[in-house]
DNA sequence: TAGATTGTTAATCGATTAACAATC
DNA sequence: TAGATTGTTAATCGATTAACAATC
């Protein structure tokens, strides 16, 4: 394994959101893609462009900018889009459900295939295209489906506990919807993602920018 | 208005998760908490909490670190939990749905006081307990509830314009679950949760560990 | 060529961490 | 007092921005 270049995690992301944009861009006729213009798309400066593309291996022409087919492969592949990537999600609530949707069919290498629920209601079953297991289920099903990813989408209470099966079981990436922090081993990327920490967040600015134009009236 | 100290977004999320924590430990007897304490619960550092809290203009004992009540009242009140803060969200599909669950009755602040969307069938209905309405009436109802904050949840494609007319209708803060760069006015801010995104990025570092335990073993 | 863009370095900025005197 | 924690400053770290020679 080569020691690759340590990428950080807001490169990673910018890459992502270029691959999305590239995406809907390569519809038309473009063959070519300017720095600032990709900038515009995903809300980044030029400079920051470059650089990201640039710590990827991926060179462009002082003329015509990036050649939108070939960037797009090149991010796909250092993303790992080479090959599918098996996501499994834990908590077949209404969010879990709604990610299930959003998911399948809608991304071309990250397939979600199992989900889990306690409830008896939701298991063995299959939900917006996903057959669902019951939890006693999960490392036999995440172990027979080699998936790497894991969706934690069940309730506080529980969060830890699933964690801690998936890990067992082999994932080694967790996106955690449940406002814990959960305690896993060291080769396993933790992101959480607290849908109300990040409304609380839009609503404090919200009141900041509306006492603001108050204000200035 | 008091020209406030500005204060970054990282700093508000952190607040927003010390409230949580905190609001689950008060349920106990615990009356006090220390920075340390309460920098594991948020995965963060104790220096890091200390900092923030200073910076709040909130102060603990060197001998028993911070009254919990009193701590948790000003971080509400530096949020703007003082009053009610209304929000609206357009676009009812599978994850709008799941969010009107999420947050309805969940909060005690952020009141989600109507739904918007353009298919008559989810329209003059209470979903999740939340009257929704034809996405033509945007301007009345968000004016009328006084919204200041807009949940974006519609298609790609329809999404600027969404971001537009809540701005018209008064909304300070938006956060977009589309793919898209919001063009917006400089006094609205504006949140982007991409879910492909955050789960691309789980999968990229949960193949790269995979990969490192591969090698390692 | 002239003009615009890329690749890359240096300068800046901001946030985190280390450290420690003051405090209880 | 002795020991632990707070408040706060200085040092470090990393990421962004500015700038510009090289390129087309």
């Amino acid at each position: 394994m080569t020691e690759s270049t340590k990428i950080s995690k807001k490169v990673i992301e910018r890459l992502s959101e270029y691959r999305t944009a590239l995406d809907e861009q390569s519809a038309g006729e473009q063959r070519n893609i300017f720095s600032h213009e990709l900038a515009r798309l995903c809300g980044v400066t030029a400079a920051q462009v470059r650089r990201d593309l640039m710590s990827i291996g991926f060179s462009g022409s002082s003329a015509k900018g990036y050649d939108i087919n070939e960037l797009k492969q090149t991010v796909s592949d250092f993303l790992g889009f080479g090959e599918e990537r098996r996501v499994v999600l834990v908590g077949i609530g209404h969010l879990g459900r709604a990610l299930l949707d959003f998911f399948v069919n809608r991304h071309p290498k990250l397939v979600v295939c199992a989900g889990f629920d306690v409830n008896e209601m939701r298991i063995n079953r299959v939900i917006h295209g996903v057959r669902c297991y019951a939890v006693s289920e999960m490392e036999r099903v995440v172990a027979e489906n080699r998936a790497q990813v894991g969706i934690i989408t069940v309730p506080e209470s529980a969060a830890q506990e699933t964690a801690e099966r998936l890990v067992e079981a082999g994932v080694t990436g967790v996106l955690n919807f449940a406002p814990v922090q959960l305690r896993v081993p060291g080769h396993v990327f933790v992101e959480n993602l607290n849908i109300s920490t990040v409304l609380e967040k839009v609503a404090y600015f919200a009141g900041l920018n509306a006492d603001r134009e108050r204000v200035t009236k």
